[in-house]
DNA sequence: GTCTATAATAGGATAGAC
DNA sequence: GTCTATCCTATTATAGAC
């Protein structure tokens, strides 16, 4: 009994990858199987629900890598230093612009219905953490909903337009107006 | 020799709408099909290169229409004038926030190299519109450039916040911070 | 847990009649 | 210019051996 190629976190990694770069509709069973190095049955015993749960167990890998990057943001002393930290963070995770959003893929998607709640969670998730920076920084409850919302927006439409014209300094504007406004 | 069932612009507005709702990858030649009221066939005899070249003249029907905008607006007197047109204009065509933007979709799909130099036009367009309205505005040239790269992000984002939670208030804000910053 | 092989279906695209 | 019928390939998914 041969034990597992990879670990599940790290065939996550990868659908992730696959997600992110063709989107959940370009992306076939053939180019999951081949980016993960799993057979198609090999997959289809992990997910049994095919490309729609692996999608699901994505989204639910992603909560918890955001969900860790936000705590550690959090652990911060000072409303600078988390903001810093926060937007670093970002950055690194979509490479500085030239990844695209799993979230945009998914709420793209034909299945779109089927990852709505997971999807308006991870959005709310990511608002929150900007949302305690603010707040940290001593604003009002309404002015960190509202500035917390605007970066969520901002980084979306960054990466979008950074896609859309293949140059990533849009992103890295972006964020450098988002540390300003924050 | 019956004449044409539609208007080719007519044609082109139903492509775009199925391309806008299911993306690219997601819309299958059945739907356009069905959506257009037109067979493959005849599908095909409008556009020989198949799905892609249909993308293509959507594309470019989008900028025919945008240009009609952009140039509505330009006929406005005064900047304020102009930033209200404008916005509306955008406000219409995404339905409020209730449709994605088609450029996202192609720039999102498995054959984006194909619409790569269309889609950097279309979004220097879009950009070029708003840099126009801020000059008018008396901004400089740095200003304008900035705060239209500013104005294409923040509506290109807030439609997929839009999509992703299911709510297309954020669309509406994001409209309303964009008219106090202009 | 992984593989090879295969089934079943949907997708894109074409032929030829009208 | 449009249709029906068809083709071919890719895609999703499953069966069964190891």
């Amino acid at each position: 009994m041969p034990a597992a190629l990879l670990e599940k976190d790290e065939v996550l990694e990868r659908l992730m990858r696959t997600f992110r770069d063709d989107g959940y509709d370009g992306a076939s069973l053939a180019q999951l199987s081949e980016r993960t190095g799993l057979g198609k049955s090999s997959l289809y015993h992990h997910f049994p629900g095919g490309k729609a749960e692996m999608a699901e167990q994505v989204l639910a890998h992603l909560d918890r890598t955001l969900e860790g990057l936000f705590a550690e943001v959090a652990s911060r002393k000072g409303a600078a230093a988390q903001r810093d930290a926060l937007l670093a963070g970002v950055q690194a995770f979509y490479e500085n612009g030239k990844r695209a959003c799993l979230l945009e893929r998914l709420a793209a998607s034909v299945d779109r219905e089927r990852f709505g709640r997971p999807l308006k969670n991870a959005f709310a998730a990511m608002q929150g953490a900007f949302e305690r920076v603010s707040l940290t920084a001593g604003a009002t409850a309404a002015q960190a909903r509202a500035s917390a919302e605007d970066a969520v927006v901002n980084i979306e439409g960054a990466l979008v337009v950074a896609a859309g014209t293949g140059d990533v300094r849009v992103f890295e504007r972006t964020i450098e107006r988002l540390r300003d406004r924050l």
